[in-house]
DNA sequence: TACACTCCATACGAAAGCGTATGGAACCCC
DNA sequence: GGGGTTCCATACGCTTTCGTATGGAGTGTA
């Protein structure tokens, strides 16, 4: 597969990677978006010129297109590894949450992609995770017994909060409280968020459909 | 204080004040981002060259600064005007996620400065908009009658809420549900995120009360 | 008519980034 | 040790944008 020079005397100078440039790119989106991403600075960082860029890759675009893969793959495997296929649905909702507190440099990624609106690779790519994370919201609350129509409601809901905890932590971070304190914030939005339908009363999709309060929630 | 030479006979070449070329940036960013916020061709959209916008401004920092000025302005103006000193802060809080919906523009304006996170400048307008905006939930939760703490929690989940529902507008716009679909998911926030607690004992709330959850809220 | 002021056009230099062309060092294989 | 491959350095031309310098048309004013 990939044979690299053996480094030199001093540890130095091993050659890059297509992957290497692709990480290198995504750091530079999260810290200063997709215009931050420019060859020779990457270059330059990396410790080499723009000649090695041009030997792994055909232009700029495919530089982002192979980063936007990566992404792409790191985020589904992310969702997989970290929330799973755990225990019950309320387990798997509380994690998400907790999940968007881990991981800086992922939000901060995320919200820069969501940023280049303009270039409809990128925009596509954000669609299919957005879709993705939505889908898995959406299972989850299906699985604790909620309707069609209001688990997808409670779902948006739901990754709507998550977002914007996203960007309140990026753009006002010491509106999230810390320690103990966000120990409180998160367990409101986790108990407000998940409405704990009657269990008991199977079957729980038949039997209590449309009436007039939308939807059970004790809270 | 403003004297436009008349315009001609076809009504065309009216010349432009330092404004115009604000707004014509605040449209570029809400259209591309900061990038697209450049003289050259915002000059060519205006029908002019650079020697109008030099005259005006002296660089391009000074136009960004111009155009965040109008922007604040714009935003404390609105959300004076829209959801306002009216009623209850029930009603307020209402208003504001309903604000939520309106003004395309400014949604994606807002969202794509956010985005500009590495210019100081940006971040600390966006930092102060935003502030100003909780500021205003927090004062609408307080009045509800929670507690500082809990207001405080409350209002920064609504604002993550709002925020989020911007996000998911503009990247997976599929995702919100659209006329009596988006009542039902409106109303469904909105009873979530408006918690009612016992004003003073009334017989009406008292009689379906919940004593388990730490806040008493009855949604 | 002469002058000043406002607003913009045009021309120019400098810098940054993209992409290409080409050479060259290091390594491998026979 | 000739030849091929991998990976990168260097040099060059092109485009875009910033910013400056300067001229000029239009209008008001003495």
């Amino acid at each position: 597969m990939e044979q690299r020079p053996a480094q030199t005397a001093n540890g130095e100078r091993q050659s890059l990677t297509a992957d290497d440039w692709a990480t290198a790119a995504l750091d530079a989106m999260a810290a200063g978006g997709l215009e931050s991403v420019a060859i020779e600075p990457l270059a330059r960082q990396l410790g080499v010129t723009k000649g090695s860029f041009y030997w792994h890759f055909a232009n700029r675009d495919a530089l982002i297109r192979a980063a936007l893969e990566r992404w792409e793959r790191e985020e589904t495997d992310d969702i997989i590894a970290r929330v799973g296929d755990a225990a019950d649905p309320y387990e798997r909702i509380v994690r998400v949450f907790k999940s968007a507190n881990a991981g800086y440099r992922s939000g901060r990624l995320y919200l820069a992609l969501t940023a280049a609106s303009d270039r409809p690779a990128i925009q596509q790519a954000v669609r299919r995770v957005s879709e993705r994370r939505m889908a898995y919201l959406l299972d989850c609350y299906r699985a604790l017994g909620l309707s069609e129509a209001d688990a997808r409601r409670w779902s948006t809901f739901a990754y709507a909060t998550f977002m914007g905890n996203l960007q309140i932590r990026r753009d006002v971070p010491e509106a999230i409280p810390e320690n103990q304190q966000f120990n409180d914030y998160l367990r409101l939005m986790i108990e407000t968020l998940i409405p704990r339908v009657r269990r008991e009363e199977q079957p729980p999709a038949a039997a209590e459909d449309r009436n007039d309060p939308p939807l059970q929630a004790v809270v």
